[in-house]
DNA sequence: ATGAAAGCGCTAACAT
DNA sequence: ATGTTAGCGCTTTCAT
């Protein structure tokens, strides 16, 4: 149906219903201006009446301001299989901070991926953007960067150190949290099972991985897993290792591999948490309904969408100069970890 | 910083370096007008070369299309535990939704439920909406019709027959396959558990099991539990059920209850699929990681999401008069309905 | 084949 | 305390 015809009030409406100027409507509608408390109040009244919204694009076009932010969408691709962890923490990401720009009375906006394809009509209009965890030399970022919209992003940007409009776990603190938890569960080797995508998450657990090693004299074993690969990628990177020699623990960045890897190991006769143990870096379904349940970091999504959605509007507000927003993941010990726990406590999924 | 410093070209500017008009320059862009080849080709290429994008506000303004369309979210608050239920389908789909509008150069916003609080500023600008799930009375319904914006539903609207701008699965169909498949597999009664929302699923779905047992003379045993109980709410209609004597087969709307219900079950001793069996009607990690995995319907997301921005399209562009769409599930048999199977097929999750 | 000019609905100077 | 007016950047008649 035509749009013009429901087309909504105008603030010309309101004003001859309310016998005062466009601007008297404006003012009062907006608390600017010096109108008085009557005319505002009577103004007000009108408007409700009417079911009168301003027009977004109007008043967008006026100011400038969109009242809206973008998220940006990686790689789609990705996102085709809908596995837990490729939507799980996108998506939920994507919920809190609709939830949290609501607050603030701004829109969010989904938006896949900028970087190939025709525009979206929208794209260079909105106020600002959340980029989630780009990678190196990302193609998206340039492009914000280039045309000056405001950005921050989840997961600092791995190739531009002076770059800290970003929110992100302390991943290093994260990975020992999980090193030093496995060793004083036991585990006198650790091997370490990171994806390829080239983002902060990877380097930096892996950069953290490599100098705990070190510290305590530890040789390194370190695997790489496509993302995508999922969970039988994770049971490929399983037998490897098995075929490697079994270590006392295997710390698998993503919850997938993890339950993959673990799924193919016990395949084979190994006990968890009897004879290895496990944890993922990101948890997920997978980890969750594991038997036994697989200890994990733990996002906290809720918090990192009001981290994210907070700083992206200090910086449409001009400020800047704000250090990065580390944020502490939780660890979640579970079955997966806790040799020796007795049968009632595995029972309840702990 | 400020937006003006940075804001991209406008359609003077690129006039003025191309030498012509902004008419011409408009008119190149979008292929309208009468315009020599070589002039088009001309603006496109200055254009392209400063990066000119026309600016989304300016144009809707004038053309009072906003070129993006909006999902509702209905109720946060259920999604407030990010669950596997709430976000699984719901943000599966706007992930889904969001890739398919895409294709079409338009924006997908995530609106939060438009009943309560202020209005975003750009609701009620955008060109449409797909809600998802109204229940009965649905007040954000209410909203988009009283404003006369284009919407379609996922799921009809139940307190409106003639509504007819929605896509859903064919519930009353699917809940046949279910309980002919848990009949044929032995079940001598089957028990059903729906939920407590008041929308289309849950009326289709327990009216066709009603339905169905009066043709095959079969006693209905109907159990409700609220949505937002999730598993706990399924452990609990698990243990009334066997309170209330064990069935041959549980049908549970709800993944979660499902999953909670087989669960409570089972710590009781019940031998799922040997003593009973069980299924849902809502796939999720639940069901899938379930031990063992519980036979499901399937929503096929980006079919559904398909569907549906491809209606909205229509219903946008004025054609009306067309029927629902009605998706088939898929039937996923897995373990939980599947009596007799061989070890090696259970090993496999089948 | 090209350009001038009128708005779209709103905000914000600038009158009054 | 209220009103007039000039645009925001664009599309679209209507001239030329």
């Amino acid at each position: 149906m035509a749009r013009e015809l429901q087309h909504g009030a105008t603030i010309w409406d309101v004003a001859r219903k309310a016998g005062v100027s466009i601007t008297t409507v404006s003012h009062s509608l907006n608390g600017k201006g010096n109108i008085s408390e009557a005319t505002r109040e009577r103004v007000r009244a009108v408007a409700s009446e009417m079911g009168y919204v301003a027009d977004a694009m109007a008043r967008g076009l006026r100011s400038s301001k969109m009242n809206a932010i973008g998220l940006v969408f990686r790689s789609l691709d990705s996102l085709g299989n809908y596995g837990p962890n490729g939507v799980d923490v996108f998506m939920k990401l994507a919920g809190a901070a609709a939830a949290e720009t609501l607050n603030r009375n701004l829109g969010l906006m989904l938006v896949p991926d900028l970087s190939r394809g025709p525009l979206p009509p929208f794209s260079m209009s909105l106020d600002g953007y959340i980029v989630f965890a780009p990678h190196l030399d990302d193609p998206v970022v340039a492009l914000l960067e280039k045309r000056g919209i405001p950005y921050v992003t989840w997961d600092r940007d791995p190739g531009r150190p002076d770059f800290r409009n970003w929110v992100a776990h302390d991943d290093a603190a994260s990975t020992r949290v999980v090193l030093n938890h496995l060793a004083a569960a036991g585990a006198g080797s650790i091997a370490y099972v990171g994806g390829t995508d080239r983002n902060a998450w990877n380097f930096d657990c892996e950069a953290a991985y490599v100098a705990w090693c070190l510290e305590t004299g530890k040789e390194p074993r370190i695997y790489h897993v496509p993302e995508r690969d999922g969970v039988e990628g994770g049971r490929q990177v399983g037998a490897r290792i098995l075929g490697d020699g079994m270590p006392g623990a295997v710390f698998c960045l993503t919850g997938r591999h993890a339950s993959g890897a673990a799924q193919a190991m016990q395949e084979c006769g190994v006990r968890i948490p009897g004879d290895l143990l496990v944890c993922t870096g990101s948890d997920s379904e997978h980890s969750r309904q594991h038997k036994p349940p697989i200890s994990a970091l733990d996002v906290d999504i809720p918090a990192a969408a009001a981290a994210l959605v907070e700083r992206l509007c200090e910086v449409m507000e001009g400020k800047s100069g704000s250090d990065p927003v580390l944020l502490v993941a939780r660890f979640l010990h579970r079955k997966s970890t806790s040799p020796g726990k007795t049968r009632n406590q595995q029972k309840r999924g702990f």
